[in-house]
RNA sequence: GUCCCCAUCGUCUAGACGGCCUAGGACACCGCGCUUUCAAUGCGGCAACACGGGUUCGAAUCCCGUUGGGGACGCCA
């Protein structure tokens, strides 16, 4: 998509705007944080860290129902898991705080009063019944379903009675005729007809705050400079942009980004797998990992051919400019690809910690720390690892070093066969024979005694190779053997939940149970 | 219904000023090589400018329309 001409002339010629920079990222907490809210996050911490600006975190609590101290924790969790730290905000300080909404009532009650006072806003009486009655009539006959205006010009005397008379009353924001606009930097200039937003309202009768008049106060109360959200804030921004005006302030920047969709082109929801940061950390998915292939999800690095990028790269790559209108389908295949390549390129030793819950949990290594574990473990990552699109699959992986499950082994079926024909049988039988007088192996004994059984039987190649594969290892392919040997040898002598036979014990399972 | 937004391979995308685009890269898929096997890896292949009109010597790129998709129209956020 070729951005527009005014993007590429505003971006270009603004001044440098460093240190002014302030974004914030503002989810409610009323669920697991998603990954469509999470590239919101990601966007704004990059577009802070690439202009040195701040970023803050603000929870947007006002939905008293459905807001949840559990997923507040969560959240904060989740974004420091994956490395999005921020500056100011719920958990850290900073001067325009309180940063929880659920905080900031009297701020609110202020800058509404205000209104009050300056005549920008008014009192409605209407009920809410009345109001849902009169929408759904607009929407039956096919009308565009808008606020009356019915109390927008009640007479000072009537407003004065029914306030005695202890009616409720909303307030709502008196809109202004004309049009609004406003230069989006990621859509570009979105102007509307005023007249087509009903007077929105500011503060319920219960005079708790609506969602855009906190918005908008806070934003301006935090000096925010950018509001970089989702595009299904675009249609709020005119509504938010007269509320600026009407507080005689000057709106921030907005940039609106893309929804991020499933692979059936509708909007990603539990249906489609995994939506959550939370079930992402579960499935061993490696933050840095998810944190590259987000980021690639709607914005795009200026130098073609490479993907595989680091936070510190992306910060300095990083442009609102490249940002796409499209909404982008979220392909866990390429996420796949990303982790595989962010595992195989991270060693073992590094890899221990972040595996280290699951294999406690598939019962392979013991609770307790332990370095000579941790050590073969590291070991075993390293050469199972290129198997895996994410962590929680290395357990299974593992597999070929521990025992077999059952007595008579589990064998392979393609062990199974290689091993039914009597000559290859007979490389095994000869090559365990072997391994019987040496005690066990070593990469350079098992080179000596395969060459040894070539002599013997006359057999080499795939001829020689497979039949030892089949009978160390029950299976007809895997891992090196000379990588597998020590790991198994050495892991028969470590003190595991679940055993780890020496290449000898294995030898004398297969076979003997031909 | 009214308003707003979007539209390049199956997916993510490159594409500023119209010519360098017989449209490039990545994932996926297919084939080949390497390897005692599998995986990894290397090389190669398949595959797109939604449609219709303009403007222009020339359009993926500019304009209009059509179609398709998304969103908003709350005392939700």
């Amino acid at each position: 998509m070729r951005q527009d001409a005014w993007r590429h002339k505003f971006m270009t010629e603004s001044p440098d705007i460093s240190n002014q920079v302030r974004v914030r990222f503002a989810p409610s907490p009323t669920g697991y944080l998603h990954v469509g809210n999470v590239r919101t996050a990601l966007f704004n911490w990059l577009f802070a860290r690439h202009h040195n600006g701040t970023f803050i975190l603000r929870i947007e609590d006002t939905d008293a129902e459905r807001s949840a101290a559990k997923y507040e924790r969560q959240l904060l969790d989740d974004l420091e898991w994956l490395g999005l730290d921020w500056d100011e905000g719920v958990g850290r300080d900073g001067s325009c705080g309180p940063y929880r909404q659920s905080d900031r009532y009297a701020v609110y009650q202020q800058y509404a009063r205000r209104l009050l006072d300056e005549d920008k806003a008014f009192r409605c009486f209407c009920s809410e019944e009345e109001l849902e009655k009169v929408r759904r009539e607009q929407l039956a006959r096919k009308e565009t379903p808008r606020y009356s205006g019915k109390c927008r010009n009640l007479a000072p005397a009537e407003v004065e009675a029914r306030i005695r008379s202890g009616a409720p009353f909303t307030l709502r924001l008196r809109v202004r005729p004309g049009t609004v606009g406003f230069s989006d930097l990621v859509f570009g200039r979105i102007e509307i007809e005023a007249a087509q937003i009903s007077d929105p309202v500011l503060l319920r009768s219960d005079k708790s705050p609506t969602y855009n008049f906190c918005c908008v106060v806070d934003d301006l109360m935090m000096k925010i400079s950018h509001v970089i959200r989702g595009d299904g804030h675009l249609s709020n921004t005119h509504r938010q942009i007269l509320i600026y005006e009407a507080l005689g302030a000057r709106a921030p920047q907005f940039a609106h980004l893309s929804t991020i969709l499933g692979p059936d082109g509708q909007k990603l929801s539990k249906r489609h797998g995994a939506t959550s940061v939370e079930e992402f950390r579960r499935q061993g998915y490696l933050p840095e990992a998810l944190v590259n292939y987000l980021a690639l999800l709607g914005w795009s690095p200026p130098a073609e051919g490479q993907e595989i990028l680091s936070a510190e790269e992306i910060i300095r790559l990083f442009d609102l400019e490249r940002v796409q209108k499209n909404p982008a389908i979220f392909d866990n295949a390429k996420l796949d690809w990303m982790n595989r390549t962010y595992i195989n390129k991270t060693p073992g030793r590094a890899l221990v910690d972040r595996a280290r819950g699951f294999f406690i949990g598939a019962g392979l290594i013991p609770d307790s720390p332990d370095p000579a574990i941790d050590d073969w473990l590291a070991r075993v990552i390293d050469l199972v690892k290129t198997h895996v699109d994410h962590l929680d699959q290395l357990p299974g992986e593992a597999d070929i070093v521990y025992g077999f499950e059952s007595d008579p082994p589990q064998i392979g079926a393609e062990a199974l066969e290689i091993l039914q024909e009597p000559e290859a049988q007979a490389v095994a039988r000869e090559f365990a024979r072997l391994v019987e007088e040496k005690g066990n192996l070593s990469p350079e004994t098992y080179r000596e005694l395969a060459a040894q059984v070539k002599e013997a039987t006359g057999r080499k190649g795939r001829n020689l190779f497979h039949p030892i594969r089949a009978a160390l290892t029950g299976r007809g392919s895997g891992p090196e053997l000379e990588k597998l040997i020590p790991l198994y040898e050495e892991g028969s002598r470590l003190n595991l939940p679940r055993k780890v036979m020496s290449c000898r014990e294995r030898l004398r399972a297969v076979l003997g149970s031909l």
